[in-house]
DNA sequence: ATAATACATAAGAAATACCTTATGGTAAAC
DNA sequence: GTTTACCATAAGGTATTTCTTATGTATTAT
């Protein structure tokens, strides 16, 4: 049975208006163009549909399951154009992103408002390390990462669209917390907790004091930015660290931002995606939203310090 | 957007395989016939399904959705022919019936028996009058129609299928009731009650009386052969009625039949259709059943007296 | 009886659907 | 680097679909 929809559409009318001639003229047709189009559905359904008693139709009692099929057919029809227009429109959808753990805290908040905008999309926000990161992109199972240091060379496609300012924090009560100036000299003579070797943040750093010819003195790494913050806290050393990742403890106030010399040093925040990838509508949407808006929005949050930082 | 269903194959094919090629060899087609499916679908949904990122071929949102659909829309294909197949090998289907209020009582026993051989088959029985059922057959609301006289020129096609024997009954203690033989004048100096004008049976016995030049003296007319029969039971006079009507009273022995000589009278039971009607297959089958086997089935219920009556 | 109405059928033409083979390009595997 | 696997594209042809106009036929209404 090959049925065709053009077929049920004009079978559809047929036993609607139960008149072949109006059935035509609602369809802007001829009348024996759809006496042909249920012949053919009669054929292939090799039983009679409609039966013509003098001159009245009746539907048989194959017709009226017919009727039923073609109905329900083109209902479903009409709602898959409709959800492809809402997928495209962005009234519906789903958005899936990936991001650093570093990053967590302030994407969060990008997408809080930004998932105001378009209130029927659903979002899943993976929070994982760098391997996973770059594992999900392999797999095309996210399509968009977000995060501090995109690898080279895995047919990735990167794009800086924030200002990541690295800064240097201690506990409260250390002895340069309060100073309005630290000099480099200073600084290279404090100790250090930072992330392990290849970290972004970590090589950002050393790249700092090998361009100032300054010895990085380092007295433990770990592999998680908070542990690291925490470590700060409890005086094991100083720790530089993403100043976006800072909100909570500067509000606690249990870690001091240093006013080093040199300071903060500006790295990016990058957003990823597989080369060739054709993002879905509202994956694209969100990519210009961040690149657009990203630096405003971040201004608008309440950094404290942020200014007197970026002096 | 203008679908079709090959459309929908191939796309289901390929979404299953992710894999052009194989889909293609399920299909018994070249991959580019795959290849161009393809592309026609999403040229008419305007909107990328299939995306290849290297090597790997992945669904986007809309294909996913696609994939849904087209599951869907065949999975019920599938059921309508499914459908379509039972009704016609008569696994399901609606038999609709209606038959004169006389006839009521033996069509039961028929369709009792038919309805085993067909136990998917659901079947209703209108029980009515002569006009309606004449309404029923021309707003063709039923598929076959019982009755005893068909009217002529109303464009129906009717067919006697079983003897329809009109007897004369008594209440038990009427003088005549034990008698074995009966003769003409004896009936004729009775006094009847009778169906109304137009009835058949009441023209069949009015036919009898003038071929034998006899008088038919009618006490009471009624329109209903309940009400007849009652009315006989209760010595009002005697009643012809159709011995398929007596079953009850005379196992009940609340009326007896009179040994007339010349009777039974003999008339049919119709099966009367719309002129030019196709009848569903369940329709057909249980026409030629009742055509067949009725008067067998007749004589094996046990209608007491129906033998002796016979001779 | 005649006209009007409505569906069926036939013939022909245009569009399009669909498939094949041949060929090109790209990514991955060796 | 070469090969292999796999999809895209092009060209070309056939079959099918789908429509129209013209005409036939049956039923109903006048």
């Amino acid at each position: 049975m090959n049925l065709t929809f053009r077929q049920l559409k004009v079978f559809e009318a047929v036993a609607r208006h139960l008149n072949y001639t109006n059935a035509a003229k609602e369809l802007h047709l001829s009348q024996p163009a759809v006496s042909m189009q249920i012949k053919q559905l009669e054929e292939q359904t090799n039983t009679p549909l409609i039966e013509k008693l003098g001159k009245k139709l009746y539907l048989t009692e194959v017709g009226l399951e017919m009727q039923d099929y073609a109905r329900s057919t083109m209902q479903q029809l009409v709602d898959l154009e409709e959800t492809i227009d809402q997928m495209k429109s962005m009234k519906r959808g789903h958005l899936k992103l990936a991001v650093a753990s570093t990053a967590n805290h302030f994407v969060i908040r990008l997408l809080a408002r930004f998932a105001k905008f378009y209130p029927k999309i659903s979002i899943s926000l993976d929070v994982t390390n760098r391997s996973s990161l770059l594992d999900l992109l392999e797999k095309n199972e996210c399509d968009l990462v977000i995060m501090g240091s995109p690898p080279e060379g895995h047919n990735l496609q990167s794009a800086p669209f924030l200002e990541n300012p690295l800064v240097i924090v201690s506990h409260p009560h250390h002895y340069l917390a309060d100073r309005e100036h630290v000099s480099l000299q200073e600084i290279a003579n404090e100790e250090f907790v930072v992330r392990e070797q290849g970290s972004g943040t970590r090589s950002a750093a050393e790249r700092f004091f090998t361009e100032h010819e300054l010895e990085f003195k380092t007295k433990m790494d770990m592999s998680n930015n908070r542990a690291i913050k925490h470590a700060a806290e409890e005086g094991l050393g100083l720790a530089i660290v993403s100043l976006h990742t800072l909100e909570l403890e500067l509000k606690a106030k249990t870690l001091k931002i240093i006013a080093a010399e040199g300071f903060p040093i500006y790295r990016n925040w990058y957003v990823v995606q597989r080369e060739g990838k054709r993002l879905s509508p509202i994956a694209m949407v969100f990519n210009d939203y961040i690149m657009q808006e990203a630096g405003q929005l971040m201004k608008d949050f309440d950094l404290p310090l942020f200014k007197s930082v970026n002096v």
